[in-house]
DNA sequence: TTAATTTTTTAGATTTGTCTAAATTTTATT
DNA sequence: AATAAAATTTAGACAAATCTAAAAAATTAA
């Protein structure tokens, strides 16, 4: 079954909060979408119909088997796209999510299983979220990029936001690889760098840039 | 100014039509789109009060200059997208068109410019189509597929459809190139293989797939 | 040059997705 | 538990893009 691209944008926002709420409102729907109640409960009776949706009226709603499969096809399309765009265009990883927001409504499914292949099968995008590969299966949580962790508490460097060749000069000149154990000593907030330790070497600092470029998992 | 996927798809359509015949009418329209005569007189009026388009009713019409240059934006980036899905994606020649009329109503100028880029600013689609560059400017005429000259006029190789190393490996070992001036001296229906002779040379046999990659201007 | 045919336009309806305003149901508060 | 407040749904309207059927204009043929 195909679907429009309005229909492709609710089931993705529900998906998003049912991810975070369990249970879906339909105002909280509404402002995720900047639309209104009204046009919100207009899409759920149709969305029911199709039967991607579980809902009864004044009850809150999640979407059913069904509808996580077609939302994690278009998040899959919409995370490639994020990931081809910092790799392959050169694009800011800040600058990305507008034009994945078009580009994830194309429909062909031989496209995004060709550029899945072409980008040699991402696990997770330029925001450290998860790929879901063409079975809708991906990783269980989101990376924390390094910019974002808290301050000594020991993390392993898991994925990197893009392969260029500038970015792993700069990891090899600093030793930073998959695996390695990081640990944020302090940050500052001028520039935003901040000082990281990794075990047996003294303190060393990072710059904003290539803390984003970083992602960890906590253990 | 922006446009919906139906306007830009009836600005696309008008502007080949009129490459062909000059002045379009409702009827050619209509069966360019598979839609109705009814549904065409809506649009012209719509793009007419956008000034996109010179008409009068019962008159015929043709794009004005800003409505030539929207087409030259869509053309753009339909064959640029046509590009990358054979070069980059490995897609056969003959299976880019749809996923491309799709991909060409993505609105980000930016993408475009910096996929142009990354493809290196290709003068030709993979169907020998010119590519017009970021100002609309772009090659006069559309190069023949080598399958489709005639017998025994000479032309000469301007483009390749493809930069593939298999391709470039192939074209070596027969001595290919750009500027090479071939005659086709027969065509064998049963696999669509051709001998061609290249100056002081003896003639040899290429195969479909060959043919299909090279691009000549008669001279 | 009048009549027949074809092309084009108009009129009115339909679908999708949206909206506002009013009505209904649920939830929170006294 | 009764009532006030908040959330949700219904009713009715609108814009975009399409359609069918009928009317109007242009073209062709007798």
């Amino acid at each position: 079954m195909k679907f429009s691209i309005a229909e492709e944008n609710y089931i993705k926002a529900i998906y998003h909060l049912q991810q975070a709420d369990g249970n879906v409102t339909t105002n909280e729907l509404a402002a995720e979408l900047n639309t209104k109640a009204a046009s919100v409960t207009d899409m759920l009776k149709k969305l029911k119909t199709k039967k991607l949706l579980n809902y009864e009226k004044y009850q809150g709603f999640r979407l059913s088997a069904e509808g996580r499969k077609i939302a994690l096809g278009i998040v899959r399309k919409h995370r490639l796209w994020e990931y081809f765009l910092v790799e392959k265009l050169q694009f800011g990883w800040d600058e990305v999510h507008a034009v994945a927001e078009e580009l994830e409504h194309i429909t062909s499914k031989k496209l995004i299983d060709k550029l899945d292949a072409f980008l040699d099968y991402p696990k997770f995008d330029p925001h450290g979220d998860p790929i879901p590969d063409s079975s809708g299966r991906m990783a269980a949580q989101k990376h924390i990029n390094l910019i974002d962790l808290p301050l000594n508490e020991p993390a392993e460097i898991v994925s990197v936001g893009s392969q260029s060749t500038e970015l792993l000069e700069l990891l090899r000149h600093k030793n930073l690889s998959m695996g390695v154990i990081v640990e944020v000593k302090r940050k500052f907030s001028f520039d935003h760098s901040i000082e990281i330790k990794i075990k047996s070497q003294s303190p060393f600092i990072i710059s904003q840039q290539l803390a984003q470029a970083l992602f960890v998992k906590k253990i």
